[in-house]
DNA sequence: TTTGTAAAATTGGTCATACCTATTACCAAT
DNA sequence: ATTGGTAATAGGTATGACCAATTTTACAAA
């Protein structure tokens, strides 16, 4: 028996709203049907279509203005990126690589405005975590052991110490991309045994605010991961 | 006269509710009062509670799960600062420093990678994109005076020559920010001389492919933004 | 007493309908 | 042509009923 896919309506809606966004073609400033509209075509009641244009304009997709209508803003590609699934598994590579560059530029730079301003406390949560994430892989090692795993809460830790929301909220966004293609990739090429020492070399390098030190540990860890990409699109 | 402020009541909920989670120092895992309490609570009806929590939910300040109740997220307290920091102008000068620091991060690390792949004939249109813009410069000067002058061209240009789609659309989203942040700088701090120079540099140490330079150039150029942010921050 | 299971209470999910309020457009009066 | 009111449109709010998932309770069996 496979379990059985449960859907919350407004959830559903929310989806069909961007589909119907995208294959109109619509752009900023467009309107979208009313709301009594919407729950007519969609058939589903009307305060489940509020609840869903409510989600669409907390992620800035639309504009709700009382007495006049719902607008399209203007829309962000990184956004619409996730509900693109018809990729062919190249262009999937390809965009992991971006990605990883992304990743690249971003990491050093949260490192080294981290290794600034980190104070002694952060430093023993950055090892602490990092130990326990390496017992925690210990421990799953012996059961389950094929499932792929991501984990990118030690990165995110480091951009949280530099404290720009606004990089932090970029960060997330990588990360979220990140692991819906990551399943491009075969398997992770990397041992978890790679991947601790990268991160303990990484938070020595903060420890000491040693920039040449933050540059060479980041980039050595993602670069692994880059030439991982290129050498399977290579092969494609 | 003011205008009247009207305040829309599931965005008067979502307002509630956070200062709710704040008062009682919730944590993840934390739970909420039901749909039904928090809509008599409140005086409010309950599809108005929920498009609030829809809201909310969207901003992962929360989870909701059928059938249990509402549940508080792991939360960082960054999230906060910027939801509660409406529009008072400290808080516009904050997010202009994130997104100068942004601009740092992401147009060093952009024309870096562009000095490794640029052919002379994109150089070319560098240095042309450049002059004929300070002529465009010069002859506005006569006219409209004032008009505070925010043109990201030509960092655009240079993240385009790296030719990472990801981080173009990453940019795009920056500048975008930039301009509707930057009215809250009173004038631009910076003669459009020392700008144009700044751009010559950054120019040639692209064409020479000196990482050390590029890094210079770009600093400096942006440091002077970061450097007034701060500074008018202070005097607040 | 302990434990397994089924009923009941709790809580979020959805619907239907009625009415309030803000915008816009149109038309009449000046 | 401008002004000002009015009606049509569209989003905002309220109520109450019922559905569905989860948790708790109660009770019977071991």
């Amino acid at each position: 028996m496979k379990p059985i896919k449960k859907v919350l309506l407004h959830n559903a809606v929310v989806s069909e709203i961007i589909s119907y966004i995208q294959s109109n073609a619509l752009k900023e400033g467009d309107k979208l049907p009313t709301e009594r509209n919407l729950a007519s075509f969609l058939n589903v009641s009307r305060p489940i279509v509020r609840e869903a244009l409510k989600i669409l304009e907390a992620n800035e997709i639309i504009k709700i203005k009382h007495g006049s209508g719902i607008f399209v803003n203007k829309l962000d590609p990184m956004f619409f990126s996730r509900y693109l699934a018809d990729d062919d598994e190249k262009a999937l590579l390809l965009r992991l690589k971006e990605l990883a560059e992304s990743r690249l530029m971003l990491e050093t730079f949260a490192a080294i405005e981290a290794s600034k301003v980190a104070t002694p406390q952060q430093i023993k949560e950055l090892y602490d975590h990092e130990s326990s994430e390496n017992l925690n892989l210990q421990l799953m090692d012996e059961n389950d052991v094929e499932k792929p795993y991501v984990n990118l809460e030690f990165e995110i830790l480091i951009t949280k110490i530099y404290g720009n929301p606004f990089l932090l909220d970029f960060h997330k966004k990588i990360n979220e991309l990140w692991k819906l293609n990551y399943t491009a990739l075969d398997t992770n090429s990397f041992s978890k045994e790679i991947r601790h020492n990268d991160h303990i070399q990484i938070i020595m390098a903060i420890e000491n605010k040693d920039k040449k030190a933050i540059e060479k540990a980041v980039s050595s860890h993602i670069t692994k991961i880059i030439s991982a990409c290129t050498a399977l699109i290579e092969k494609k």
